[in-house]
DNA sequence: CTGAAAGCGCTTACAG
DNA sequence: CTGAAAGCGCTTACAG
């Protein structure tokens, strides 16, 4: 910055005046300035007005993993918008056990970033308890953390609408598949679920708890197993609805490998809407992640520019019904 | 800092080189430390720190975009070896033109970060000459810059590899099928291609031009469109290899659609080995992306570390035929 | 092994 | 509208 004052022959606060955009500089002044930053490619090292103006220029996401369609889609939606407001995009991915023991022990983010956004991540109390003491804002993204900031969709709503749909098509008996492994949707796998039974409810149906299953390993063999211990029971379901379009991939590919037609024999409806569901013609609930991303860094930069707690707190964002192929009236006989 | 040296009565520097974890402290005096940090929960601003010492303890990494399955996992390579690194993860996702130009007019990681991972991200000759003149170090990954520190796989090896597999199933009609959308992977592209055509003409076969499609909207209805002509031709082909993964799912969506069964029919054959090739049973190359994402920053680490350049400036990963149930040996009568 | 002091590159009152 | 000076929270010679 001192080589830039030197060569537009102004002072080095007049530079910093410039290159913030404060109106208080001269025309002239100005133009002189950003040609003289501009032949000499000089770009601010932002530790040093950290150091003086308390703020970073960084926002941090704080993640489960980083491969999972969704999160993907979080943070294609949170870059553009941190961008246009001049943030830098800092990514904390914890996933095992140690790193999570690690993240929460030395608070890295602590003064490394103006909010941290907290997506997909189920925390434990005492993980909570240690953020809030952090005195740094915090979003909750993808759930639902009441009193808190947070941008999220309906789960139950969604799930609702999905099971009344398949209600719709004549379907009596339906169920439904959640994951096992604790990945840290589990707020969003109890509303889902809740959504569902409340729909069945509505209809008359008395849920039957033969037909909620969580699947073990469903990234290798569980999905075969739970088809075979559905299609064992005595009155086997004609539809299935599961917790997300990835558990309904491995489903379908379960279903083709027991040869049973989709859906001439059952249905199968995913939530998501992964990028995937289109291409394999899955019927699903689609949640707009992108969407998500882009509201939690608006929620995130107002959260930063006021602390006197006048922004919104809660964005709920829409979810759809999107029909496609894997769905249809049931059977005649049952499955 | 000063609050823990405070209340662990000694000086800032005592704290700092505590911290640091340097041997020139005492252990009772680390202790107290210790102690003193833990209790105030501190952490450690990083400004200050940069702005002395020069090293921002961040990486920073550009990509085209973060919805691509290869991204996310790269990511999820990086993300682990940064933390064991003590680095921070920093995400420029540069996709549109404008986004394009402002980060190569602006250079924002310029002086914040320590490293830039360029991630397969094809750079014009000026982008390339502007990074050149940063004085950062420059890692690219997923790409082979000559000369400069790269991560990459051999994409003509590994295609030369898929199709003598489909020539040793006794194919002799063989599209090869690519996307058209210039996302950036135009390198990897061409040595695809180039190792396709060399196997052809290894094994005596004359490349037909009428077998190598480009797929514009292979997102939309393109792909349908590219199975009418290979389906019109006089001569069809028997095997299908696309360039991606993604490319191959369309493909079959495209094959299923027009009942064209495979691998009954045709085979079909991608590249990378997606998350979602085993689901769909898609026979493939695998390229490990993690791996990659994990070398990396094995290779930003050395570079970083010593400027004497006695660091290994290429890593070359190996990749992997992945015979699954989309590839068989041809019909009798084509297709 | 430990401390006092200078300085990293900015921003921000404070003068003018 | 512009400049000189103090100071943000660290690290690093330099003494002791």
């Amino acid at each position: 910055m001192a080589d830039v004052a030197r060569r537009a022959g102004v002072s080095v606060s007049t530079v910093s005046r410039t290159l913030r955009g404060l109106s208080t500089v001269s025309a002239p002044t100005r133009a002189r300035v950003e040609a003289a930053a501009r032949e000499l490619s000089f770009a601010i090292t932002r530790s040093a007005s950290s150091l003086v103006t308390g703020r970073t220029g960084r926002v941090a996401v704080l993640l489960p993993d980083l491969e999972s369609w969704f999160l993907g889609a979080a943070l294609s939606g949170m870059a553009p918008a941190l961008r246009d407001a001049g943030l830098e995009l800092l990514v904390y991915s914890v996933t095992d056990v140690r790193e999570r023991a690690d993240f929460f022990d030395r608070l890295p983010a602590r003064r490394n970033a103006d909010a941290l956004l907290v997506v997909s991540f189920a925390l434990s109390p005492a993980e909570r308890a240690r953020l809030d003491d952090l005195g740094m804002p915090l979003v909750f993204v993808s759930q639902h953390a009441p009193g808190r900031p947070s941008v999220y969709v309906d789960d139950e709503d969604a799930a609702l609408r999905g099971t009344r749909h398949l209600l719709n098509l004549g379907h009596r008996r339906i169920a439904f598949l959640q994951t096992a492994d604790g990945t840290g949707f589990t707020w969003s796998s109890k509303s889902r679920l809740a959504g569902h039974l409340r729909a069945l409810t509505e209809a008359g149906i008395e849920p039957d708890d033969a037909l909620v299953l969580s699947v073990p390993d469903w990234k290798g063999n569980g999905m075969a197993a739970a088809v075979g211990r559905l299609l064992s029971l005595q009155d086997p379901p004609t539809a299935l609805f599961t917790e997300t379009d990835d558990l309904a991939f491995r489903l379908l590919a379960a279903l083709r490998d027991a040869n049973i037609p989709v859906p001439g024999r059952v249905s199968v409806m995913g939530f998501d809407d992964h990028v995937m569901a289109g291409v394999m013609g899955l019927t699903t609930l689609a949640q707009p992640a992108v969407e998500i991303g882009r509201a939690a860094v608006h929620l995130a930069r107002s959260v930063i520019d006021n602390s006197d707690g006048t922004h919104p707190r809660h964005i709920v964002l829409p979810t759809e019904l999107v029909p496609r192929g894997t769905t249809a009236p049931p059977p005649p006989a049952g499955l």
